[in-house]
DNA sequence: TTGCAAATGCAATACTATTGCGTTTATAAT
DNA sequence: ATTATAAACGCAATAGTATTGCATTTGCAA
């Protein structure tokens, strides 16, 4: 992780009131490397100097979250998992529902969609985020289908 | 639940080698009872006639959405919801985080990103199904928030 | 009516995540 | 640099969701 990098998001977490640990940078950067999104488990096994408490890790993610320096995304495999907000965009994912296989998806048409959204609703007063994940299957798995 | 529909959801059990069982109709019964998604906790609560197993209950949800006559959902409340598939047709939800108040969106919008992400994907040969849902705050939320 | 695979219920357990609390640490004020 | 203090940490305990193994029961087709 760039050292400037690392003070933006230092920047981040001080204007929410919140400390820059040592813990927090190092999920950051374990974040920032793999570039794709990991459980709370997984991220602890990962972890690489010394050890994390899994209390700590969890409450680092929520930190994190709620300083929109990383996303939870909920992928139907019974758990959590979290990337890194990168630019400040987001995106959506392909799961391979055979093997776990992810996909990235460029873009997201669901701007509009939650506009008319809301627009239609007769409960709602405002929308600030959504989930949109596809499930189907990769071309690996669907050699094996046939 | 109408008789002509019970036998509707039994046929389509047998067709996948599942049996007919009176868990099984209690169950899709209370679910087109309620009409919103629940969890198998609240599912449990609302049991009518006699109680049911919990690990009976799950295996029971399994069945029924294997079969596409439940959907499992999942509004990030740290467990899936269940709702009964009406008509062949899927709709998503707006879902307030403050108190979990939900609606339904009608129609679906995701159908054409669905192809054009499966056309630009790199690692996959199908796509099956996607979840969309809104998370916002409603009305009501709002009026306590300002 | 009967055979048997499927389903059920119970007990035990796995897994994900959270709470309470005493100790340590980051940070801002001095 | 020192200090005060709110935030964060680590440990232990626990809550909540869901699953596995197994003996018994049951749906249903032959």
């Amino acid at each position: 992780m760039l050292k400037i990098h690392a003070e933006r998001y230092a920047e981040m977490l001080r204007k929410q009131g919140l400390k820059v640990t040592p813990q927090r940078l190092q999920l950051i950067s374990l974040l920032a490397q793999l570039k794709k999104p990991m459980s709370a488990h997984e991220i602890k096994a990962k972890w690489a100097v010394g050890t994390i408490d899994t209390v700590t890790l969890y409450r680092a993610l929520d930190a994190l979250v709620d300083t929109s320096i990383v996303r939870r995304v909920h992928l139907q495999h019974g758990h959590a998992d979290y990337e890194l907000i990168v630019r400040g965009e987001h995106h959506h994912h392909l799961v391979c529902t055979h093997c776990g296989t992810l996909e990235d998806v460029a873009g997201c048409p669901a701007g509009n969609m939650e506009k008319s959204a809301l627009k239609n609703s007769s409960k709602f007063a405002s929308l600030r985020e959504h989930s949109l994940e596809f499930f189907g299957t990769c071309r690996t798995c669907a050699v094996y289908s046939n």
